[in-house]
DNA sequence: GTATGCTTTCGGC
DNA sequence: TTACGGCCGAAAGCATAC
């Protein structure tokens, strides 16, 4: 089962605050360069009526608001990490298996409560819809399904407020007319590609000759989109570890390709790195710089220390030497620029190395 | 050949 | 027609080690 928390950021501050929620709400990433620079974060369904969506430059969520009254709100993390907090722990009673995703999503292996029946697993996804209302005021969608596949796609056929159920000798005719960007991992440019092979709907994927996906996207993706196109997942609910990278990234007040003003932001995201690494114990392997010039193109850099270090001083130095190597050959001009840790592990350390060791013995 | 590590890009939310 | 965030993990692509 995959429970979806509707329009999450939106939906916390209409909890907030209830006056919100007979008008369109658009919570906001305000980017500083100016009084309405930014992209959308989130809307709730209201907005969305008037066209409102992820990723959109404020400017236009807010010219296609224009003559309502509606919300223009900064996000405010903090709150919904609380909200998350709450919805998680009451979840997680409900499942065999847990897996937290995001902040807003959660998936749970129920087999084994509801012993394999969906008419169980409906009743058990109502009890989780009405717990969720009635003690936190929250609405959400849901899906249920044989694996974390189906569950996922499921979950996103009806919402808000929704309840899909597929059970197994459904799964083929469920996914066949949908579109390919409804499996994970088919974005854009993956569907772009996939349209010009006449690939549509997921059944056209599930006709195609594996051998070609395979020659096309590669062992790994050809293989996955195969077995996604008929249903077929074996990957295990499981809680995740802690995060793997920690990253910062940031909007330059100017476009600029002058070093000296790139290293003054840098070293504030790094100082900011550096107070998360050390709240959290935890020391880093690679360093790594994001770049996003004007127009929008991304670039990346990273490097990868000798040992592991939780230092600010080197932080600082990698990064400004990864900086300062990108723009001598690529004078262009940066409008957002980034810095990215991974690598990252405890002080003391070696959970992973020591399993890692052992495991590697077998062979 | 397979496993592993590193860098860069892609995609989801 | 333009406009435009801040994260995260997965995977590709390449190099090197076994």
């Amino acid at each position: 089962m995959l429970v979806d928390l509707d329009y999450f950021y939106a939906q916390s501050e209409e909890l907030r605050n209830p006056s919100l929620k007979n008008k369109p709400v658009v919570v906001c990433v305000f980017s500083g360069r100016t009084e309405e620079s930014g992209a959308v974060s989130t809307a709730n369904y209201i907005a969305r009526g008037y066209g409102v969506r992820s990723g959109m430059p404020i400017y236009l969520a807010k010219k296609k608001l224009e003559s309502v009254d509606a919300a223009f709100l900064p996000v405010d993390e903090k709150l919904y990490t609380g909200t998350s907090d709450k919805v998680m722990q009451l979840l997680r009673v409900y499942a065999d298996e847990f897996e937290q995703v995001g902040i807003d999503e959660a998936y749970l292996d129920i087999t084994k409560r509801v012993q394999g029946s969906f008419q169980n697993a409906e009743n058990l996804a109502n009890i989780i819809k009405s717990e969720l209302r009635n003690q936190l005021g929250l609405t959400c969608s849901v899906g249920v399904g044989p694996n974390k596949l189906v569950a996922k796609i499921a979950a996103d056929e009806k919402k808000p407020d929704g309840l899909t159920i597929v059970e197994p000798d459904r799964v083929r005719g469920f996914l066949e007319p949908l579109a390919v960007d409804r499996l994970l991992g088919v974005g854009l440019k993956t569907a772009k590609k996939m349209a010009a092979m006449s690939i549509c709907t997921i059944g056209d994927l599930a006709r195609y000759d594996v051998q070609r996906l395979i020659s096309t996207f590669g062992r790994t993706r050809g293989t996955y989109f195969h077995n996604a196109s008929i249903g077929v997942d074996d990957e295990p609910v499981k809680e995740k570890g802690e995060a793997a990278s920690l990253s910062r990234i940031a909007t330059l007040v100017q476009n600029t390709s002058d070093l000296r003003v790139v290293l003054e932001k840098a070293n504030e995201l790094c100082v900011d790195l550096y107070a998360n690494i050390v709240e959290q114990k935890r020391t880093f392997k690679s360093v790594s710089i994001i770049l996003i010039a004007k127009d929008l193109s991304v670039y990346s850099r990273s490097r990868t220390l000798e040992s592991s270090s939780n230092s600010l001083e080197l932080m600082e130095r990698v990064a400004g030497e990864l900086f300062e190597a990108f723009l001598s050959e690529n004078p262009i001009e940066l409008r957002r620029v980034g810095v990215k840790l991974s690598g990252l592990s405890g002080i003391g350390m070696g959970q992973k190395q020591i399993t890692g060791f052992f495991g590697s013995r077998q062979d």
